[in-house]
DNA sequence: TCAAAAGTGTTTCCCTTACACCCATGA
DNA sequence: TCATGGGTGTAAGGGAAACACTTTTGA
């Protein structure tokens, strides 16, 4: 037996990484007063899909998620949780991978891992747009940002995923105060009420939005901004981490 | 190669599951003001654990958890959300899989799937106490409740589950209005109140609270209760399924 | 001078809190 | 009669909503 049937029977088994399992991650950006989520493409397939990946055997399950939105984005240290398992059955469709696959010449044995049943965890961050290189994997031609309210057809159950996690960052926008991880570091009061509208799909009061979010004591006023629009410049805020 | 040697072979390698993925259950109920939590214990071992489980790779994930809700309790149609992924690469402990199988006169191979690193959902559920009827599986002696201030010491990371699931049941008692599942089908405003002080560890004020879930109109009152207490009796009120 | 966005003042309204009082019941 | 727990009335306090006014800027 060579080395390299050994290598090809190990890479159709998965040797070294978790079996059946995998991570899907929802990356919100916000840009152009639209929430954006970064979304792989197929060539040759007209397939688009999730940034994920699976878990390796020395990795904890969460640090595979942090490597993926690396990967993805070069990013660190950002805001990412799990929020669902998606485990059902009906998700097991090897059709995609198969025709991924085929794109790049490879035709994989019947019983190759990847074309098992898997059970995903599903992750979601948020980064600031501006700071996010989008970055494809190896097996994938690009890696960019679509607006929600228009995204392409995806692959197998992503567009329920990417649902979930919007349910899941609209109900903890108000009580985690996560929504600054999509600003860049300073910003406006107009900026940010602009943000939580978006996510929430629904016109909030200026005044009273203003009012709350200072009043959380989490909000440093930096500077005036000039923006050059015909009105009055904005003062520019930072949010204050706690210490 | 007989028959029983392939069985054992097929037992080692866990055929018909989902590798490497487990379930744990924290089952909450409540008595004698008291919340308390289904444990197994393993007889010759000193083990404690949470009711768990794998997936059949016929099952959905969650329909895996609803079953072994049903195998412990005999309940179905109840409260029933994962809340996390349990994913640390230290949780892997071969240790005390071992012993509770040696209790019982088991020697497994060293690559016995069971003792394999296995990442595990974990579920909550809440129950009505007076209709569970706890029942050990195959590997266990005991299947019972303990209060949640006094749990004897358990295997592996289940210390850490159950608190985790606390924290979510905690957060989720005001917003989903789930605590309803814990009590019997009809309660007083008093039993409601002592459940909510149970759970949040602390005193609530008992007008305020009577109004709040009066005001939340999901309560049918009843009856009045003829406690045979030297004092008013109360009115029985009842959850109102919304339709 | 004007329109547009930003920041803040004021009043109203409602929910929560705090306190109190009466009710029903069995010892 | 009394202690006990249950149900509700009332007033105070705080925050959100609604509205308005002033400020600042470039066209």
């Amino acid at each position: 037996m060579n080395n390299e049937f050994k290598n090809q029977e190990a890479d159709a088994r998965g040797d070294g990484y978790l079996p059946g399992l995998a991570i899907d991650a929802v990356i919100f950006g916000f840009h152009d007063n639209q929430l954006k989520v970064l979304l792989l493409a197929y060539k040759n397939t007209g397939l688009f899909a999730l940034p994920g990946g699976f878990i390796r055997d020395y990795e904890d399950v969460n640090e595979a998620a942090r490597r993926v939105l690396l990967d993805r984005t070069g990013l660190t240290n950002i805001f990412l949780d799990q929020f669902y398992v998606f485990g059902d059955r009906s998700r097991h469709d090897a059709a995609p991978l198969k025709a991924i696959m085929a794109a790049r010449g490879v035709m994989p044995p019947e019983n190759h891992w990847l074309l098992k049943r898997f059970v995903s965890v599903g992750y979601y961050a948020l980064v600031d747009f501006t700071k996010a290189i989008p970055t494809p994997d190896s097996i994938s031609d690009s890696c960019d940002w679509y607006a929600l309210d228009d995204l392409p057809v995806l692959m197998q159950d992503h567009q329920l995923i990417i649902q979930k996690a919007l349910e899941t960052l609209r109900i903890n926008l108000d009580q985690k105060l996560i929504g600054f991880n999509l600003l860049t570091e300073d910003f406006t009061m107009g900026e940010l009420q602009n943000l939580y509208e978006t996510i929430l799909n629904k016109k909030l009061i200026r005044a009273a939005f203003q009012r709350k979010m200072l009043s959380l004591g989490i909000l440093e006023r930096i500077a005036k901004k000039f923006t050059g629009g015909a009105h009055k410049a904005p003062y520019v805020y930072r949010f204050i981490l706690e210490k």
